[in-house]
DNA sequence: TTATTAATGCAACTTAATTGCATTTAATCT
DNA sequence: AGATTAAATGCAATTAAGTTGCATTAATAA
């Protein structure tokens, strides 16, 4: 799949979810699905065509992609935010599974095939949102 | 238990740990315990006692503490670090639960009782810490 | 009591993210 | 196609969490 056919996409998933469709949305999508795993606004920020926009626009897309459920976010251990575009035909909101953050790469993957554990929680407690984050090293990090 | 007698176990806990005995550690540490839940470093700040210490090093407290083990640090779905004391009597490295983040409150507490779930990684990947929050509604705040 | 190693304070900086407001633009409706 | 308008963007400034380097001070061991 090249980037325009993941612009291409882009631009269905942002009609599909009603959303206005805009250089900064179509680009900032696409890539988010040409990477395919979690990343964080300084992975984008390092793409040309991403530094041509507003770094607060950046930001700004990130946030409303995530509203409209297109988009999810997960925290690293070292505090920062990564985001991940999924695409149309998932059924239910992804990202719901661990990550893991390599201390080393910085690189945030997803642990698919496991979904997120059951936790006991105190009666009267609404739970929203679970995020399960293994830190360690990577393969390829740990092999050189 | 008395502010005063958690100092004393302060005082204690870091000779335990063989690290020196000094105000500041003292004050913290005895806040720490006194709070009985993970709190970040905005949480002590508010405290007039350890605002009279200078920030950054109520930071470097918070990470000396850590280092030896007598304090473990998680973080929220909001990315700020929040730091629990853990007393002499507990064998084990604590902070070996799942967390959970009122969204409203901001307080975190543990979920205590439960161990962290096991969690497949790929071959070759080196895990060295796993963090489970559970963000949401606590029932206090869901009630009122 | 002194020596010395470790701890602290200060100032400045970094990085992630947010806010308010003026300007521009995508989509809608003639 | 052209005007309309709510929504999106850019800019400048700000906040919040946390870090770094370096000079000064203090806890402990001798």
């Amino acid at each position: 799949m090249a980037i325009t056919e993941y612009q291409t996409t882009s631009r269905a998933l942002l009609r599909s979810v009603s959303l206005r469709v805009t250089p900064v949305r179509a680009v900032i999508l696409g890539h988010l699905l040409k990477f395919g795993r979690p990343v964080s606004h300084a992975d984008l920020w390092r793409r040309k065509k991403i530094r041509a926009f507003n770094r607060v626009t950046v930001y700004r897309t990130l946030l409303t992609l995530q509203s409209r459920g297109i988009v999810h976010a997960v925290q690293g251990t070292d505090g920062v935010w990564r985001y991940c575009a999924h695409s149309l035909s998932q059924e239910h909101c992804p990202g719901n599974h661990p990550h893991f953050v390599c201390k080393k790469c910085r690189r945030m993957s997803c642990l698919l095939g496991q979904t997120m554990p059951y936790v006991e929680v105190p009666e009267g407690t609404v739970v929203e949102a679970k995020q399960f984050v293994v830190y360690g090293i990577c393969p390829e990090c740990a092999s050189s």
